[in-house]
DNA sequence: AGCACGCCGACT
DNA sequence: GTCGGCGTGCTC
């Protein structure tokens, strides 16, 4: 199988009688007019093709072999969304240089008759021979700095025959973490769950457990646990975060529970690490892998455990390329390595809750917080009664609250999940809202660079003085409130008070997450303003107050799950409030104080509000309890779009229990120039929906122009 | 994906 | 008569 889109899915080649390449191999092989690495898959070759001449096999290449479940998975992977396997066989290459031998460095090391009493030498000379043991190799400037002499000492010595060139190991393996080190004390509560993880863990067959509890409950020391026994069982550990760019103090947890650090994989590594991480993964040398959702697809020798932190997250979707939600097919790839599987999430997600329910899953619940902190007391304020003033985005109870937490000394935080200035620019003369040129979207103002930007493609362009539609000279109005708005707000309304912005695009990446965390810590900052980015993962000991600015937000729109995602985030930032000695508050402002979102919320029952959730999915057939399949029909021009939608609409699957809906335009019906239109299929669960949707992807014939994507289990809006 | 081939318009 | 743009189809 070669790591292409063939829809073939592999390829035959003769195999030259000398060479030895089992199933898994990494092999070089002519394809047309160049070289690739594929990978020697098994099942048996096509029974047309002896009548062609086969190509040769190149070379194999040294490197271990694809495991059997990994190639399994690839194929499930492939089968279940649709693409074809080569798309998937290459998130399974995703560090080619990896495959290729590991360039060799230079090094010293101890000649045999170095080590003699009898031999005199100068003190430096000395030192340096005490840096190597027997059969250690080190590189020449590594040797002088250690020995604090200069390069020219190492140079003596190899002249006079003492230290012999050698070439140095392969880049290290990982520490492995010490199981036993002492890890934090658990609670009875924390303690009863460890133990029934571990006994899962020491069980070595597949399974699920869901793991439950409210933020500050030790969700993370327990499946630590469970981790320290799946490396007493000699086998590897593999844990999903969903932002692991992110992660910096669960990694810190981690290193306080084993004293080491894990492997991290995630698409910003260098190539270098890339290389050595993918290497050390597959020869076993990383027990532990802490990783995005492509970390599923690394060569592990033997998973014995498959952890997805906060499960419920919609960044576990990958909306590109393949498409798939990272938590479900974790399932799939335990379940074919034989792993345990632990999903954990503080408000998990309907679809997991209800195989919980159904008894697919084991269910763990914590149920209470560490240490004396309770858990924050919750409150909607009405925007209706108590409206911000006019401009204004923080209403007078907010103020005050914000203004009793500062008085004792206490940090507060501004929630809101909309990076910029202001979402929209309007013109007061004639109306004209500002669009970006490629997207249905609005242009988002970013004063702080001047700019207008498109959060949807990247297009970005300078503020216009004058409106593009009626030349109006200074008529365009910020209309809304994003974090640099609020921002300018509490500078006005509390000049004193030191602020933090925290947003993707001002909190770049893991350094700059680390000094954030600390100086709020540190107590450096008296007020955070924040976007998601805050919700997940975060310790702030001396964080008493959550003010969510626009608490609706997220529940416009037609979509599905607004509802649970909208609970599920403003939960999770809720969480924030009051983890220490101090009691928490969250406010709430909101103009529907009365929506089942809010009163979950303010009354803390999140199982009701699901229940509900349930309640309302059920009866129609929506996920989980129906299956669902989007297509996306996309293209420059928008009638073609629109006549090949139609054209896929009119041969869409007449079944029992299957219902196609649409073609509508798609959420964004203009993305990044092309023109969008949605199809979806609705089936009941017992409905095998792959074959549907590939019977009906072959039955229409599509001008090239036209792209066709298919989203098995859609989420979100796109 | 990446490459060759073939068609067409534009230029020497 | 030649170059290069892009659209189409193939790769065991």
């Amino acid at each position: 199988m070669l790591p292409l889109p063939l829809d073939a899915g592999s390829y035959d080649y003769a195999l030259p009688e000398e060479m030895e390449a089992p199933p898994g191999s990494f092999v070089v092989v002519p394809l047309g007019p160049r070289e690739m690495i594929g990978v020697v898959w098994d099942g048996d070759p096509d029974p047309d093709l002896p009548a062609r001449r086969l190509k040769p096999v190149g070379t194999v290449l040294d490197a271990p072999p694809m495991g059997e479940s990994l190639r399994r998975f690839v194929e499930w992977v492939a089968a279940y969304t649709l693409s074809p396997p080569g798309m998937v066989l290459r998130m399974a290459m995703s560090a080619p240089s990896a495959l290729e031998p590991a360039p060799q460095r230079a090094g010293w090391q101890l000649a045999p008759g170095a080590i003699r009493e009898d031999l005199r030498l100068t003190p430096a000379r000395q030192r340096v021979l005490d840096q190597l043991g027997p059969g250690e190799v080190r590189t020449g400037s590594e040797l002088a700095e250690a020995a604090g002499v200069s390069p020219g000492v190492v140079r003596g010595l190899a002249d006079a025959g003492l230290l012999v060139p050698a070439l140095l190991p392969r880049g290290a393996a990982f520490p492995l973490p010490d199981p036993e080190h002492p890890g934090p004390a658990l609670m009875p509560e924390q303690r009863a769950a460890s133990e029934a993880l571990k006994a899962k863990v020491a069980a070595r067959e597949f399974g699920v457990t869901l793991l439950t509890g409210v933020t500050g409950s030790g969700k993370t020391e327990v499946y630590l646990d469970a981790i320290a026994e799946c490396l007493r069982q000699g086998r590897q550990a593999l844990v999903l975060l969903p932002e692991i760019a992110l992660s910096a103090q669960w990694l810190e947890r981690f290193r306080r529970r084993f004293g080491v650090d894990p492997a991290l994989w995630h698409s910003e590594l260098s190539s270098r690490t890339r290389r050595d991480t993918w290497r050390a993964v597959a020869e076993g040398g990383a027990p532990v892998v802490v990783g995005a959702r492509s970390a599923l697809f690394l060569p592990y020798p033997d998973l014995g455990l498959l952890i997805v932190d906060e499960e419920h997250e919609t960044a576990f979707k990958q909306e590109d390329g393949v498409i798939y939600h990272a938590r479900d097919m974790a399932v799939v790839r335990a379940r074919l390595a034989g792993a345990a599987c632990i999903l954990v999430s503080a408000t998990p997600s309907l679809e997991t809750l209800t195989n919980a329910e159904t008894g697919r899953y084991d269910h763990l619940h914590l149920s209470e917080r560490h240490g004396s902190a309770g858990m924050p007391a919750v409150e909607a304020i009405d925007l209706r009664k108590h409206p911000p003033e006019r401009g204004r985005f923080i209403s007078p109870p907010l103020i005050e609250a914000v203004q009793d937490t500062f008085a004792r000394g206490e940090q507060a935080m501004l929630f809101l999940n909309r990076r910029g200035y202001a979402p929209l620019t309007l013109c007061r003369a004639c109306g004209h809202r500002l669009r970006c040129p490629n997207c249905t979207a609005w242009l988002v103002e970013h004063r702080a660079q001047r700019r207008l930007q498109c959060h949807h493609c990247g297009h970005a362009e300078p503020i216009p003085n004058t409106c593009p539609e009626c030349s109006a000279l200074g008529s365009l109005t910020p209309v809304g409130p994003g974090v640099e708005r609020v921002l300018e707000e509490v500078t006005q309304l509390f000049p004193d008070a030191r602020r933090i912005v925290m947003a993707s695009d001002t909190i770049p990446g893991p350094a700059a997450a680390t000094a954030a965390a600390e100086a709020i810590a540190n107590r450096q900052v008296d007020l955070i303003i924040g976007t998601q980015i805050v919700a997940k993962g975060w310790h702030f000991p001396h964080l008493t107050l959550v003010g969510v600015v626009d608490a609706d937000l997220g529940l416009a729109g037609g979509d599905l799950r607004a509802a649970e995602r909208t609970l599920q985030l403003l939960h999770q930032v809720a969480g924030r409030a009051g983890r220490a000695e101090a009691p928490g508050k969250v406010l709430l402002q909101t103009f529907s104080p009365d929506h089942p979102v809010m009163r979950a919320l303010v009354s803390g029952d999140v199982a009701a509000f699901m229940e509900e959730e349930a309640a309302g999915r059920r009866p129609g057939h929506w996920p989980p309890f129906g299956r669902l399949a989007a297509l996306i029909v996309s293209s420059e021009d928008e009638q073609e779009a629109d006549r090949a939608a139609r054209d896929l609409g009119l041969s869409a699957p007449r079944l029992a229990g299957v219902e196609v809906l649409g073609p509508a335009p798609a959420p964004l019906a203009l993305l990044r120039g092309r023109h969008r239109r949605r199809l979806l299929l609705k089936a009941r669960r017992d409905v095998q929906v792959q074959p549907l949707l590939r019977e009906w992807l072959e039955k229409v014939d599509l001008p090239s122009h036209v792209r066709v994507q298919v989203d098995v289990d859609p989420v979100g809006f796109l």
